[in-house]
DNA sequence: ATATGCCAGATTGTTTACAATCCAGCGTGC
DNA sequence: GCACGCTGGATTGTAAACAATCTGGCATAT
């Protein structure tokens, strides 16, 4: 037992490596992931990485090519554009719903959360900022109670996330808190037209700061990997 | 050469039987889909199929539980109730982007397409109309001209079938023909919101038509696969 | 000098063999 | 008679061997 088995199964435990390494940009756009290297880091067979890797390339963060191997997908303008577009639609629907079944006890939790943000926010931790401001979307999606739709956001947020990635290495297109808090007290007071417009304009905001412009690569698989 | 083989790939052939043979109810909800039974049936070796078999759980189709194979997917009623909510949600937003994005050619064809199906259930032809109720639906994603919620539409669309398949055997619950005409008038019309409320009636009335109740089983694989 | 063709190494795709797990039937004991 | 546990066949999970394909470098010809 070589000290990174924590209950997940293989599978589990290889898909969050990389998934996490994209989203942490550790992996960016366009590297190669090569099945025999991760065999050996993962002291697993190519079976199992096969496995991993389709999965991956059915969430859309991996290119799979035939004969030519995996690869991190990268999103070109076009694709940007229709990501954000569904985002949009698809996270207007959920706040709606969110409105309508929110509970008390669930306003006070985002609340809370809220305020996490905003204190990351004013101490300058961009990295624990970044995370919080991407989980307020997540639980909101939670609260519409509708885990279909809760799958799909999880989906094209972490292809919004890989954009971000692509496009802005250093971080600085995240989400204003100003905004969230406005969303939050629209649904608050049950107005869920008005909460899904300015989610809406929300999105469309982070979309139009991202400026179209690739990034660097090169170091090794397995640093990029945080093993 | 079997006379199978039609241009397309060994998996999309694998992956497309099994599916239609689902969506057009001779794979029943529960069915087991054992792999060496598919291996001989498609002339494969196990890899092949247990990709495939990964793919259809991936949509949803088939359920794969660890060590104890593939089973098409039987949705639970709390599950029928997410799917139809999540679909009403997606479809909406997919008919205002279509009645933006929308040319008069595309509205011709639209009409085109509602004139076989308006014909096709005049001679009491249920297969054909069933057929082209539900091209209708996917007809319109492609207006909106966005492939992700597309993709999304289409995934939803298939285990709305699947329900259907498992609560109502003999078909009867399919779109109502006149209902469609009247979304088609209010996208002309330019009236993206009148066009997605019909839409979320129209869906909500077809989940209202099925009722909750499982159905039989027992033939073999094979003709269950129209092979 | 550039372009073309070819060969060797590397990488992926497929098949096969082996190990682990599950499940149904049977027997034993209470 | 019923519950429990065992055992053998069947089925799935994993790994390794083999085949096919691609990539990059080198030689050759124009």
């Amino acid at each position: 037992m070589s000290g990174q088995d924590r209950g997940l199964d293989t599978d589990e435990r290889i898909y969050r490596t990389i998934f996490d390494g994209i989203m942490q940009q550790r992996l960016t756009p366009g590297t190669k992931l090569p099945e025999i290297a991760l065999c050996e880091l993962f002291s697993v067979s190519r079976s199992v990485v096969r496995r991993v890797l389709q999965r991956l390339a059915h969430d859309h963060v991996v290119d799979l090519r035939p004969n030519r191997g995996a690869t991190i997908a990268t999103p070109s303008a076009q694709e940007t554009r229709e990501i954000f577009e569904a985002r949009r639609a698809i996270e207007a629907a959920i706040v709606r719903l969110a409105t309508r079944n929110a509970t008390a006890d669930d306003f006070l939790a985002l609340r809370r959360q809220l305020e996490d943000e905003h204190e990351a926010m004013h101490r300058f931790e961009q990295p624990a900022w970044a995370r919080l401001a991407s989980a307020f979307h997540l639980r909101i999606a939670k609260l519409a109670r509708n885990p279909i739709l809760e799958a799909y956001l999880k989906e094209i947020a972490s292809r919004c996330s890989l954009i971000v990635a692509l496009y802005e290495p250093w971080g600085n297109a995240s989400c204003e808190h100003a905004e969230h808090e406005e969303i939050v007290a629209c649904m608050e007071a049950g107005d869920a037209e008005g909460a899904a417009r300015l989610m809406e304009a929300h999105l469309q905001a982070l979309e139009n700061n991202i400026s179209l412009r690739p990034s660097d690569p090169q170091k090794t698989l397995k640093q990029r990997l945080g093993l």
